[in-house]
DNA sequence: CGAGATCGTATAGGTTGCTAAACGAATGAT
DNA sequence: ATCATTCGTTTAGCAACCTATACGATCTCG
């Protein structure tokens, strides 16, 4: 089981090396950070996630939203509501379906998150300062790979493999 | 800001591309998934932590688990009382200062160890399934590099620089 | 011996994030 | 018009994780 990598400076195999773990471990350390340059910002990273993601895409209905950014529609509606409160979002019903609330990034909302766009590349230098350019724009793409994958999979199929244990 | 890859096949500068967030995501998503895996085993993904480390490193005292795994003393006390309870791993005084709880993984230990990381390659093969072997190789690198700088920058010295914004 | 520090322990409380269930409003098919 | 479905919303409750604090036992140093 244990193998060496072809340049032999990293043992894999060991149990601390394993990628699942440190992708858990370092994204749970990752996300206390995010949080809290945030924080100051009046952000969480969820919400965060959810305004970059509109300035991304453009405006989004709730359910689109919930769908790109996996979480459940009553959780979602949670994150939302004090980012509307302070008009940072506002949501307007779609005429073309009247049930369907389209959420729209602001002015203020764009400046907001420049702001925090910019406390969040604080962390990040600071996260990544062992790595050189090249290698965090490498770090950057296999994540893009990986959650692309994710993303698409988890909407389009099931698990294809395995998970039989529940506790519940 | 934005900047576009020598392949010019993935855009960076993309909120949604931002590293510290897509590792903070994907490692939430990983974490809950290796606890999927692991209860199954009846551990969680720090148990599973705790036990890697008593393999890769022989028996620890506490202090020094406490250390490695960046968790308080007293949260480590109620990840290890079960493990003993399950009779994974044993607490005996450190004869040379009574004071220390020399923490050794058992033979059941082990075998649980070697369960729980079966069960984990399934999560991580699932996870990791868009990548190469090269390129899984190279992440797990780069999460070395990164993991090994934020365990040893921590413990020397304090925050490098930023981070005035606490809420409390 | 006595003061102070260290190691392990117990406990109380808070935060984050999630699930589940129920509901009103709007749509669409028959 | 009625029924099933979808969208957004509300609420209650749960699980994991962390912090802070206090305590007894033990070591170290003067």
């Amino acid at each position: 089981m244990t193998s060496v990598t072809s340049t032999g400076r990293v043992l894999l195999g060991e149990h601390r090396n394993s990628p699942g773990l440190m992708l858990a471990l370092l994204g749970h350390e990752a996300m206390r950070r995010l949080r809290d340059a945030h924080t100051a910002n009046g952000l969480t990273p969820r919400q965060f996630h959810v305004l970059g993601l509109l300035h991304d895409r453009g405006p989004l209905a709730q359910t689109d939203l919930a769908t790109e950014t996996d979480t459940a529609a009553s959780v979602l509606v949670t994150q939302l509501n004090p980012l509307e409160a302070e008009g940072l979002v506002t949501r307007t019903r779609d005429p073309r379906d009247r049930r369907r609330h389209l959420v729209v990034l602001t002015d203020a909302g764009q400046q907001r998150l420049r702001d925090a766009a910019a406390a969040q590349q604080e962390v990040e230098d600071d996260l990544f300062r062992s790595l050189t350019d090249t290698q965090r724009s490498q770090l950057t793409q296999l994540l893009v790979l990986v959650r692309d994958d994710l993303t698409d999979g988890n909407e389009h199929c099931g698990t294809p493999a395995s998970l039989d244990g529940k506790t519940s």
